[in-house]
RNA sequence: GGAGGGGUGGCCGAGCGGUUAAAGGCACCAGACUGUAAAUCUGGCCUCGUAUGAGUACACAGGUUCGAAUCCUGUCCCCUCCA
């Protein structure tokens, strides 16, 4: 391996982190030159049509946070003018218009996500979060196409990828995506002159889009730019990572509790656990490459490890012992961790009594009374770890152990009752 | 604006008057095996019912028929080609 003069990329590398690079060398010595002529800042851009972002992301949002470790600017580019228009991308959705107000929530949101990453501030690798509407807004179309529009042939723009797949499978490409890729390189060109940004990055889908923004950003105002993308992230078998049974792996606590954010880590194929720890963790490779070599039983310690740190990064240290010493106590002692989903009932409710299923249900452990009669029928239904046979069994006040209930849904999924008040 | 094709269960996709709660695949859930892994095997996968069963359901609204996802009419939406 030719080892790189700058930390940042050296650690990039080393990890596995990248795809391409337009210009490797160039872009080490720049960044390696930063002790003398200052840090370089660089940005991702980031959809803001959620409230949270998902460990789809994470990739991206761990790149800038060794650029931020290793003193380098990170910019968070929030697509706040392009979300008004909606991406035409995932057109199997009608697609809908967020208001202003939405978009404000929602960067509202994904910036707590950042600030768990990310250390904002003045400071010269103070990360900065932008939104491009900041200049996206007041766009005049004549001007805009006058001034940009003269720096993209079509004759190229046929050429990339996104448009090329599209055409070539006959599917339709509206206008408003074909300007997309214009507005990214926009972006880029309008980061470099007004927060000095040289670089940026993103998933491999983005590349020609980077090059886009290079090249706008050289031609139209001589700027200087690099562009780096990581590779997709699948997980062994081939499937994008991150899509559990119920959607998304959020990063974010209202969206997925810290415990299942932690099951989910736990929950990775042993083939993905040294790719994952590279990635996903900060541990030093000497470390990965040991913990990734452990074999049978064995590397469920590295599962864990992967599921600490992961969980301490994005959710901080303290969700992610409170997640660990549950699944500690549900799995390996069979009891009921304080950190297993609750639902509190009223203590009512158990001196009449209340039917297993219904209770289920109400536990969230099934969508409907069917399901749940099925899960009792297959004995995967567990109520205070004994197995339940009948589903007209009634629930009342003798079930409680210690004001509680642990009911258990398969192996996996537990839930805890406790009467509120 | 003109011509044609199409909308089926979470997704893909068969069905094209009765034997269709709707083939098949994927995804998902449970069980077995294990290591809270993968692979494999078994069962399940609209709702209500222990179940025989019942109720809803094939874009929407009507109609024809003993009987419709299947035929007809209207509405909405999508796609392709032409202008």
């Amino acid at each position: 391996m030719t080892s790189l003069k700058s930390d940042f990329l050296q650690i990039l590398t080393e990890r596995d982190f990248i795809h391409q690079v337009t210009d490797l060398e160039g872009l080490d010595a720049k960044m390696a030159a930063a002790e003398k002529e200052g840090p370089i800042s660089a940005y991702i851009g980031f959809d803001c049509t959620g409230t949270s972002l998902h460990v789809g992301s994470l990739v991206q949002i761990m790149m800038l946070r060794w650029l931020q470790k290793c003193g380098h600017k990170p910019i968070v580019l929030l697509g706040g003018g392009t979300t008004r228009i909606g991406d035409p991308s995932g057109k199997d959705e009608s697609r809908k218009l967020l208001t202003d107000d939405d978009i404000a929530h929602n960067m509202a949101g994904i910036r707590t996500i950042f600030d768990q990453f990310l250390s904002f501030g003045d400071e010269p690798s103070g990360a900065t979060m932008v939104n491009n509407a900041e200049w996206l807004d007041q766009l005049g179309y004549i001007d805009f196409l006058r001034e940009i529009g003269t720096h993209f042939t079509i004759n190229r723009m046929l050429t990339f990828d996104s448009v090329k797949l599209r055409l070539d499978r006959e599917q339709p490409l509206t206008f408003l995506e074909f300007n997309y890729m214009i507005l990214q390189a926009y972006d880029f060109m309008e980061l470099g002159k007004r927060y000095n940004c040289s670089l940026q990055m993103g998933g491999s889908d983005q590349w020609g889009n980077i090059v886009n923004g290079m090249e706008l950003g050289r031609r139209s105002a001589g700027l200087s730019l690099f562009g780096l993308t990581t590779p997709l992230i699948t997980t062994a078998d081939g499937k994008k990572m991150g899509k559990t049974a119920d959607g998304a792996v959020w990063l974010n606590e209202e969206s997925l509790p810290a415990y299942d954010y932690w099951q989910f880590w736990r929950n990775t194929q042993d083939a993905d656990v040294g790719k994952f720890l590279r990635l996903f963790t900060e541990l030093p490779l000497d470390e990965v490459k040991r913990l990734e070599s452990l074999e049978g039983a064995e590397i469920n310690d590295a599962k864990i490890i992967l599921a600490n740190e992961a969980t301490k990064m994005c959710r901080g240290a303290g969700a992610a012992d409170a997640a660990h010493a549950t699944a500690k106590e549900t799995f390996e002692r069979g009891g009921a961790g304080s950190d297993l989903p609750t639902v509190a009932v009223s203590a009512g409710l158990f001196e009449t009594g209340i039917n297993v299923v219904d209770l289920f249900i109400e536990a969230g452990l099934g969508a409907s009374k069917g399901e749940v009669r099925r899960l009792i029928k297959q004995g995967g239904a567990k109520l205070n770890d004994v197995k339940v046979d009948d589903a007209e069994a009634m629930v009342t006040n003798s079930a409680l152990e210690g004001g509680q209930i642990k009911l258990s849904a398969g192996k996996k999924r537990h839930a805890l009752i406790k009467i509120g008040e």
